[in-house]
Formats: structure tokens, C-alpha cells, sequence
DNA sequence: ACGAACGTTCCTCGTGACCGAACCGACCCG
DNA sequence: CGGGTCGGTTCGGTCACGAGGAACGTTCGT
């Protein structure tokens, strides 16, 4: 089993495991309080609170009150991450186009360390309510864009990545074997596009298309919404292309960029 | 003068500080090798190379065949620290509402230690590109959003921010003065808007205004553009009555949320 | 007014962060 | 081809410093 100091690896820096620990526990709380962290990552409350004063002096975190939070400074660190390229600039154009030609959500996800990453994300009047949001990362062997993303990879790349995280199921439809994904992807690369149907959330379906550049794939587009609105003709057809066509825009602008 | 060691605090947890440090080269180099870092730090280059791999395998840098660029597990981090309010979902329709109005250039912009960060942004199709985006840093003397959140905020308040981050110059319009900057807060509360004409850059004006609600206030929002666009009673009249009707609709969907 | 719960401070001990130096591999010269 | 340079990476000893426990202060609720 593994070690009751939380999940994250034990290497390198020992400091920065407990520090990156902590972030991570503020983060899947919405905020918490010394004794609170203390006791989910079985350290003592000085150590904790040690840490915490330190990363309050960076900038880090705030504290209101008595509970401590993530601060917007990771805003700027991962700003500059997704933007050192000027990628954004070119994709929030084409994810703005998509919403108004499909009334849904769209978004530009980025894969990095075998997980994907929203990287910009718009949504439109009438689109359905998820948790997803600028920064959420996600699986990529559960969502469209991930399986986009995926295939276009090499093929050890992928075995690494469905070594290093596993194939979670997230629904009843998520792909859960390493050979069914890769038939899921041989199609994928057949028709230029991926469909998640319900793989990652019940009644969401998604459609995806790969953004390739010379360095390889730097993410994929996507849109998605209820399947009672994406379905027929319109999901099969209709969707893909305007999807493919963005995706093949921002090709464009990234790679005379 | 200031220490070699970078221009962090050195306060709490040592590794900390370096951790920090390191990440803020990288961010303020876009990517940097091991040397690279060592020398500008003035460290080892075993020290930094121990702290790059455990950052690595926390997966909040990235390694491109010889140089280490920051993450975007940083935008995962940033991105729940400015969401968990569901914030960006009421304040992204009212910033894209303004461009669509005004052609320019948007943002929401919150305050956290005495700095500004902006957390959402919309470009306009002639809008004049600036380096920022969100995730951007500014100091609250020298821009509009800054002076519509330093006006609602207590006069010690203030001093603190001042005193801990100076009155930087950025173009000869910026305000350097404690009282002038005290007597130009004065004007925005009577207006109810701030402007910023050329005080962070030269040639670009901004009309931004506080939103507010019963914590006090959370942020601003603003539009700016060339100086050539923004002139007359468009700039005077127009342009504070959208940005201040986009403000106050944010205001309400945030106290009753 | 009392107790409980939590954040904060203090101090001591053992370890891991730091460094220097050696090692390795890529690249660029003649 | 071979020597030189420049970068990243590995290794082991040392001593500052982070971990932890306990005591303290403060803020609750009753």
C-alpha cells in the first residue's frame, strides 16, 4: 500500500514533496486550516504551519481568516506557461468561434506529464454547467480531446503514459484496456477526429480534433455539450468539421508564429 | 544593495526559497537551463539540479531537451484559486459584453498582497496588443483596475501596500507620491471610476471601475485602448457608464451566489 | 466563566539540503 | 578524427535547518 505521507512521489527535495502535498490538499478542499492539513497528511501541525508561513511570505497562498487558500500567484506562474508560445492568442479567437456557431462549450486542452490541461475555454449562453474550467486537468484516455491528443503520439509514449496513470474508469463507458484504446485511436486517426460519448461524464458527448504542428501534437480542440443536443447528422457531421476546421486554423497561425 | 540570492524573502523554509526563486527565473527567462539558473542565483548547479528534478517530478516543470520551462500544473493550482468563488463564470460574460461594445481590450483584475492579477481577458478584433494576459502581475499605483481598488480600500490598507511594494515609475505619468496618489483616489470614489492615461503604458488609456460587494472589494474590471480611440466623451462619458454598468452586474451575481 | 479546539511559538535533535568535485555526453573546432 | 569546451548529471561528506512535541495564546461555543 502506499505510504500515509499522501500520494505525491518521494524524491529529490523532501521539502518540496510536503510542500507540493500541502498545495495539493488546499486545492482539493477549497481551502483548509493547519490542524485540517496536519492531520490528512499525518505530520505535526508545526511543520505544516512552517511551510505555510513560507509560502505565505512568496506570495503563494492567502489566508483569510483562519483558513488558509491557493493564491493567484500560480495564476501568473501558469500564465506564463501557456503563453510563452502566444498560443492563447492565436486559440481564444477559434474557441470563441466555435461558441458562437454551436451554442456549447469549447476548449483548447494541452497535454503535459500524460495528463491534459485546459488551457482556454469559452462558453455559450444555452451550454451546460460542468466543474471544468481554465487549469482542470484531465485524464486523456477518457475524454475527446485526450484521445485526439493520444493519438498522434507515439505508441511507447502512449504505453508510458497508460503506465505511469492508469486507465481509471470514470463511467460505465470510459475504455479501461490498453488494446481497446488503441483500436479507439487507430479510429481516431482514421477519421481525424475523436467523440467521447459519455466516457468521462453520463450524458455529456464531446467532439475533438487534434492540433498538430511540426514538434508533434500540442493539443487538441474541442467542443461539448448534452447528448440530447449533439446527435444525428449534426454530431456525426456537422461538428467534426467545424471542429477540424478551427483546429486546422490554429495549425496555421502556430506554426508561422 | 540586495543580496545575491535572488531578491526573495528568506523567511521559514529554506528549500522554499530557493524553490520559489528558481521558479521565478524561469518565468522571468521563458525556460533556463541548469547553469543558467545556478549563475543568476549564485547557487551550485547540484542544488539547482536537485530542485529541478523534484519540481519535475511533481510535474510542474517541463524539460525540453536541455532547458526547464515552468508548468502548467500552475495553471491547475491558479485555477481553482481564482474559480472557487465561481468568480470567472459570472465576470467572463460581462468582460466579453465589453469588447463586443467597445472593440478593445477587457479584463477583470483582483487584488492578492498588495498586487494586481488579472484573471480573465477578452480581446477585441482591433485591439491594440499589450504583453498582458491573465495571469498578469501590475502594481495597484500605476493602472486604473489598481486605483479603483486602492480607493475602496482603508487608508492603512494602502500605506501597507505602498510601503511594501513601493511607488515604481513606469512612464513619466505614473503617479510616485503618497499624497498625490491619496488625492487621485479621492477623485475615483467621487467619479466612481478610475482612469489611467499612459501611467503603465505610454500611448494607452484605461477606464476601469471597483466591484464591490459586502467583503469589500473583490477586484475591478476595466477596458483600454490606444489614446487615439479613447478621446473626448467617449472616453469622458461612454466608456466609465459601460464599464460601471458591466461592474455593477457583477457585483449582484456575486453577492447572490 | 469554563472548556474545547485551533493556530502559533519555542526548543531540541537528527537529517537532508547544500556544495565541490568528478563524471558524462554533445557539440565545435582544427 | 581528436582535443577542448560547455552543458547536464552523479556522488559523498558536513552542518545548517526542518521536523516534531509540548507549551502557550486566542477565539469560539455554551
Amino acid at each position: 500500500m502506499t505510504s500515509a505521507r499522501g500520494t505525491g512521489p518521494d524524491t529529490g527535495i523532501k521539502s518540496t514533496d510536503t510542500l507540493i502535498s500541502i498545495l495539493e490538499v488546499l486545492q482539493s478542499r477549497d481551502g483548509a486550516g493547519v490542524t485540517e492539513i496536519a492531520e490528512e497528511l499525518d505530520r505535526s501541525k508545526s511543520t505544516v504551519h512552517s511551510h505555510l508561513q513560507s509560502l505565505r511570505a512568496h506570495r503563494c497562498i492567502r489566508k483569510d481568516g483562519t483558513t488558509y487558500r491557493l493564491g493567484l500567484r500560480f495564476l501568473s506562474f501558469g500564465g506564463h506557461a501557456c503563453n510563452r508560445t502566444g498560443l492563447l492568442e492565436i486559440v481564444r479567437p477559434e474557441v470563441d468561434g466555435l461558441v458562437e456557431e454551436t451554442g456549447e462549450t469549447a476548449q483548447m486542452v494541452v497535454e503535459e506529464h500524460g495528463r491534459g490541461i485546459y488551457v482556454c475555454q469559452s462558453r455559450g449562453a444555452e451550454a451546460v454547467r460542468t466543474d471544468s474550467h481554465v487549469g482542470t486537468e484531465v485524464g486523456l484516455h477518457c475524454t475527446a480531446v485526450g484521445k485526439a491528443i493520444l493519438a498522434h503520439l507515439p505508441e511507447d509514449r502512449v504505453r508510458e503514459i497508460a503506465d505511469r496513470h492508469g486507465l481509471p474508469p470514470r463511467t460505465d463507458e470510459t475504455v479501461t484496456d490498453l488494446d481497446e484504446l488503441f483500436a479507439a485511436l487507430e479510429r481516431v486517426r482514421e477519421r481525424g477526429y475523436a467523440i467521447d460519448d459519455g466516457e468521462r461524464i453520463p450524458g455529456i458527448r464531446c467532439v475533438a480534433a487534434p492540433v498538430r504542428t511540426d514538434d508533434g501534437v500540442i493539443g487538441a480542440l474541442s467542443v461539448n455539450g448534452p447528448t440530447k443536443r449533439l446527435e444525428g447528422e449534426y454530431f456525426r457531421e456537422k461538428l467534426p468539421s467545424l471542429v477540424g476546421r478551427a483546429a486546422r486554423v490554429v495549425e496555421i497561425n502556430a506554426t508561422y508564429a
